[in-house]
RNA sequence: CGGGGUGUAGUGUAACGGUAGCACGAGUCGUUCGGGACGAUUUAGUCGGAGUUCGAAUCUCCGCAUCCCGACCA
């Protein structure tokens, strides 16, 4: 039975709402607000989060909807270090040129990264695999964590120094090679931000290619809180960043000249690497004449966190978080209303451990010490797909009273065809 | 990294330079019991360090923390 503190939270929330911040002024993500009250996450310290047994549930979720995705792009999973040498930063002259690098000393004062990126590790790792041509193509990818030293964390989890991150890293013979597989890849991030609940709000965005390449593609979320503006093309949906628009007074794709203006959360990022860490660790394979060439890279990444925090700006209303249900904590919120009549009790734990047997995630609300009112409110502020209520009412009609979180509407269902409806 | 704001109990908030108070939470008892119930009772606090003063939560300086704006953002 899941009822520990960790789970409900026990912080008696504001009732005027959730307004963003104080009268003065200032203003933070509603998602982080919504995630702390609800008990998903827990600050540590600035742009630092602990997650919680429901926020980690979440991130879970997430973390298998990309990974099945990237399975499906032919990637093979591993995980590297976070800790790093100085000397592999030193090679591609990051470890003084990134600012955001946190660096730190061991034993004899030696020195080390903590890593906000893994080309320093995973090129020199790929050395030791890629020779041939025959070796190629081939993608990487692992979920770890990122420290990022930057200068300012804000909007709560959407902007943090540590985090957890999906990058897969491609190796290919050819450009033509990289430039097929990057839009295919282009079609599986949409598909991960669909199956997320986001993918109405998410555009495919041309953006800066920082000092790779001249672009980048970044899949921005439209929402108040985010950091990005974007130009939305209004006849093909493709989305300029505004860092890179005032060089595209029309859409590069489709030549219609009329956007939308939006703020937008940066939810994922996909790079064309070029040779740019090839090159340093001298990464080279053989072709079929014999040549030696330089291999070919391409990086894309997806941060857990920020999507997390993303789906929540997107899917909430003044009550709390509504979960999209592939990514809620759990797909049913059973709530049991105190009563005096004991088969109130056992007839709920029933339906408890039928539910459970059929692989249903359930949240089991059997606290005694809590009022109707109180779990409903929680449960509105938690967000699980559906409300499950057990009490004498219902029962007189051998029923639950079942509630969709993104409904309005209650309503009575006999038990016995309660698995059934739960989809 | 520049600018600004804020640090009071677990949380949120009051207190003119003069007895640190209230609400929520948590504990106990009783009454409630389908939309954040009620009474009684208990618990717990001025970010740290210097200074001014008869006296500092309050004023000054330093530090630390955090939030916001900007810059930055593989």
């Amino acid at each position: 039975m899941l009822q520990s503190k960790l789970f409900y939270k026990t912080d008696k929330p504001a009732r005027s709402g959730f307004a963003a911040g104080d009268a003065g002024g200032e203003k933070s993500a509603i998602s982080h607000d919504l995630l702390a009250r609800a008990g998903f996450v827990d600050q540590l310290m600035a742009g630092v989060y602990s997650f919680l047994p429901l926020g980690f549930l979440v991130l879970q979720k997430i973390e298998n909807i990309i990974r099945k995705n990237m399975l499906e792009a032919d990637g093979q999973e591993i995980l590297m270090p976070a800790l790093n040498p100085k000397e592999n930063w030193q090679k591609t002259g990051r470890w003084d040129n990134l600012d955001i690098l946190f660096k730190l000393k061991g034993n004899g004062d030696k020195d080390y990264a903590l890593a906000p990126t893994h080309e320093e590790v995973v090129v020199p790792l790929a050395k030791k695999i890629i020779f041939s041509h025959k070796d190629l193509p081939l993608s990487i990818f692992q979920f770890q964590t990122k420290f990022r030293n930057e200068l300012r964390a804000k909007s709560g989890i959407l902007r943090t120094r540590e985090f957890l991150m999906k990058d897969l890293y491609s190796f290919h013979s050819t450009e033509r090679d990289l430039d097929k597989y990057y839009d295919k890849m282009i079609k599986i991030y949409m598909n991960i931000f669909k199956e997320c609940g986001i993918g109405k709000n998410t555009y495919q965005t041309l953006a800066s290619g920082g000092s790779f390449s001249k672009y980048s593609d970044e899949f921005q979320t439209t929402t108040e809180a985010g950091e990005d503006i974007i130009y939305i093309c209004k006849k093909c949906k493709l989305a300029i960043n505004k860092e890179i628009k005032p060089e595209n007074s029309v859409c590069p794709k489709c030549g219609a000249g009329e956007f939308d203006e939006k703020k937008a959360v940066e939810a994922g990022n996909i790079f064309k690497l070029g040779t740019k860490y090839s090159l340093p660790f001298d990464l080279k394979f053989r072709d079929k004449d014999g040549h030696e060439k330089d291999v070919i890279m391409g990086c894309f990444g997806i941060g857990l966190g920020r999507l997390l925090g993303t789906i929540v700006e997107i899917n909430h209303d003044d009550k709390g978080i509504i979960w999209p249900k592939s990514v809620a904590p759990f797909l049913v919120h059973l709530i049991e209303i105190k009563s005096d009549k004991k088969n109130i009790k056992a007839t709920a734990n029933k339906i408890y451990q039928e539910l459970k047997k059929n692989g249903i995630q359930v949240l089991y609300d059997d606290r005694q010490d809590k009022s109707a009112g109180e779990k409903f409110a929680e449960a509105d502020l938690m967000g699980i797909p559906f409300r499950v209520v057990v009490s004498e009412k219902t029962l007189a009609k051998n029923s639950v009273e079942v509630k969709e979180r993104n409904k309005n509407t209650a309503r009575l269902i006999k038990i016995k065809q309660l698995s059934k409806i739960l989809k």
